[in-house]
RNA sequence: GUGGCCGUAGCUCAAGGGUGGAGCGCCAGACUGUGGCUCUGGAGGUUGCGGGUUCAAGUCCCGUCGGCCACCCCA
């Protein structure tokens, strides 16, 4: 074979694309549910929006996107993350003028130039929602209940939900500064990865799996004690609302969100089910990033929720999706004859909203009908030779094998009330 | 980007350096006008690709592409 697709990115077939119709007809329904309308923003941007939004520091940005120039010589990148398209999208056309709260959401590709594995993907596609132009701690909690009802609705009982706050401009750098007194200390005893992040951003040696920089950092200071005011009157604010829900979270002082537009709430959701790849969807508060993009301050918060993950958890988890592909009426003749009669039958059913199919080779009958059965068919129409001298036609139906003989006149009706009917 | 495991039929997988197989799926017959179950037969492969070692390579070596695992990062 000659071809394959781009390293990282994949089709979805038939067997795999009919769940995702399912899961974005129910996202839809829950998005508009939540009070929160579609937006689609270009898969292209310019560099820089993710440069000053996302942050030059980060890893999306240092090494993740795929960015080229365009034929005028300007720099334009994939989108490798959702929330900052969507906040250039709102400073660009003023959404904030005709009231706020702006509640917003996508379901979109995104793209990362990451080495592939289980769960994540070059391409892959993310469910986001954000809520813009209110600082209030009830928009954080509705907007991470979306998904959390989301995933339970789906039957996934056992979600963690990690629930932090990185606190503000105000206060931030006071923790940091306290992150690296402590970490400072035990410098040799940092993995070769942390001493790096130490110079860089400390934030992230909380984040290390590695055995020996766990130790140190459960003993680390938290966040907690450096919050402002503000800050720490939001932190409560949120859970508070949350526990208003009955949801119910873990307070976790190392969920640091590798964006650099965090501020205040961090979450994250995990399942066990993931391996490394574990994080189900992720988000929180960026109340600088409308500014950091050149605009007025606009507050806001967000999620973005991976979509193949979900489907992956929910495969793990043994859910099973309703199929609904199959077609109403299969339309058979015997091979030799009605092909014309059948054709327009054919026409004349998905006229009339049916879904209906036959075989266009006419092949024998019993070929017909192993391709009725595979397809789904819920009932069979034979057009033999006999039937159609008699203006009839023979209707049996898949599941209990029971055939009648019904009149062409009138047959589409009739075959509709029998759909309806099961 | 780092380290490791693996690429054989449409799918899941066998084959100790010596003529590449099975199950499922597909097509057909048993059933000359009836699917699912059963039985029988058939089609389908330059063993991911390129090079090397060897009398001989799916098997060993190198490269490359791809998948997966861990790291990194994240959804």
């Amino acid at each position: 074979m000659k071809y394959r697709a781009v390293r990282g990115m994949h089709d979805i077939l038939p067997e795999e694309s009919w769940k995702w119709q399912y899961l974005e007809e129910k996202i839809r329904t829950f998005a508009h549910r939540y009070g929160f309308r579609e937006i689609r923003t270009p898969m292209l941007e310019y560099t820089e929006v993710f440069q000053r939004g996302v942050g030059e520091g980060t890893d999306i940005v240092e090494k993740e996107m795929y960015t080229f120039l365009d034929r005028g010589g300007r720099s334009l990148s994939l989108r490798p993350e959702g929330t900052a398209a969507v906040v250039r999208a709102y400073l660009e056309h003023n959404l904030g003028a005709s009231g706020t709260p702006v509640k917003l959401y996508y379901i979109a590709p995104l793209f990362r130039y990451d080495r592939p594995q289980r769960g994540r993907y070059r391409q892959h596609h993310q469910f986001g929602a954000e809520i813009l132009g209110t600082p209030d701690p009830a928009a954080d909690a509705e907007v991470l209940s979306l998904p959390i009802r989301l995933m339970q609705d789906l039957g996934l009982r056992e979600v963690e939900v990690h629930l932090n706050s990185v606190g503000d401009a105000a206060c931030r750098p006071r923790y940091i500064a306290a992150l690296r007194e402590y970490f400072g200390r035990y410098l040799d005893e940092l993995c070769p990865d942390c001493r790096r992040r130490y110079d860089v951003n400390p934030l992230r040696i909380l984040d290390c799996k590695e055995e020996r920089c766990h130790r140190l950092t459960r003993e680390a200071p938290t966040i907690f004690p450096y919050l402002c005011q503000e800050c720490r009157n939001h932190f409560e604010g949120v859970q508070e609302h949350l526990d208003w829900l009955g949801i119910r979270y873990t307070i976790d002082p190392f969920i640091v969100r590798g964006l650099d537009y965090y501020t205040r709430t961090a979450a994250e959701v995990y399942s066990g089910k993931l391996g490394a790849q574990n994080a189900m969807f992720g988000g929180g508060r960026y109340d600088g990033l409308a500014s950091q993009l050149g605009g007025p301050p606009v507050p806001g918060v967000g999620f973005g929720m991976g979509i193949e993950r979900l489907l992956l958890v929910l495969e793990e988890e043994g859910i099973a999706l309703p199929r609904e592909d199959g077609v109403d009426v299969f339309v058979a003749t015997t091979g030799k004859t009605g092909h014309r009669e059948a054709f327009q039958l054919l026409d004349q059913m998905r006229q009339a909203g049916l879904r209906a199919d036959g075989d266009p080779s006419h092949r024998e009958l019993r070929a017909q009908m192993k391709l009725a059965n595979r397809l789904g068919a819920r009932y069979a129409v034979i057009l033999g030779e006999e039937e159609l001298r008699l203006g009839m036609a023979t209707v049996r139906n898949m599941a209990s094998g029971d055939q009648e003989r019904l009149p062409l006149e009138g047959l589409i009706e009739a075959l509709r009330e029998r759909i309806q009917k099961t």
